[in-house]
DNA sequence: ACCCAGGTGGCCC
DNA sequence: GGGCCACATGGG
């Protein structure tokens, strides 16, 4: 079996196991539809970092108590009043600075997601990775879920599974993110589909 | 009292 | 250019 063939089954195998993949899309990003929803991804992608997504909740439900419902509120914002509401997510005196980075770059150079996903994907990837605090995993998952735009994100699921099912030995980031892309109908909905069930498995472990 | 969780940047050599 | 380390909270 060449890799297309493998990746495929792999696809297929955790789509019989867990589902279609768009229930399960659904229960993996509970909100995630509309614009403001969209918004939420994104400063979940930050706030996701090196922590558990339970304590991303409680942050999350911090900020709409806050009346602090998209990114330009968060944009506005002073560090230390961010810092405090996103305390529960851990590193959050960096979280924070890295937040305002990422909202006021969007808010200054787009004004909102409906135009920055107009946008091309490389020179987006490029101006998020110039960002402090944005690195590969983060600008593609924004890129992935926050945008739609056709890029295979690679976590420690992602890893994980590669390693699992021995299908690389190299584990670096774009290495793995050309071995999925490669192998795949180069399609958003289906990465988030593959990506999500990724997710779904790994934490099933 | 440990250990872990969907990373990133900065330093060291 | 790879190998450490700090960043910090809440939950098992």
């Amino acid at each position: 079996m060449n890799y297309e063939e493998i990746i495929g089954k792999l696809y297929k195998e955790l789509k019989r196991k867990y589902g279609s993949p768009k229930g399960q899309w659904k229960l993996w990003c509970k909100t995630h539809k509309i614009e403001k929803e969209r918004e939420e991804v994104i400063i979940g992608a930050i706030l996701t970092q090196r922590t558990n997504w339970k304590n991303v909740e409680l942050t999350i439900n911090n900020l709409k108590s806050a009346k602090i419902n998209s990114l330009k509120d968060i944009s506005r914002l002073g560090p230390k009043k961010l810092a405090s509401l996103i305390k529960p997510s851990g590193f959050y005196k960096t979280k924070a600075q890295y937040l305002l980075n990422l909202t006021r770059f969007v808010i200054k150079n787009y004004g909102g997601l409906r135009k920055m996903k107009k946008a091309e994907l490389k020179e987006l990837r490029q101006d998020l990775l110039k960002l402090k605090g944005i690195g590969p995993e983060t600008a593609d998952s924004i890129l992935l879920y926050g945008l739609d735009k056709p890029i295979f994100v690679v976590d420690e699921y992602t890893k994980r599974l590669v390693k699992i099912h021995n299908l690389a030995k190299k584990i670096d980031y774009h290495f793995l993110q050309k071995l999925f892309e490669e192998n795949l109908r180069r399609d958003y909905k289906l990465y988030q589909n593959f990506h999500a069930l990724i997710v779904i498995d790994g934490k099933n472990k």
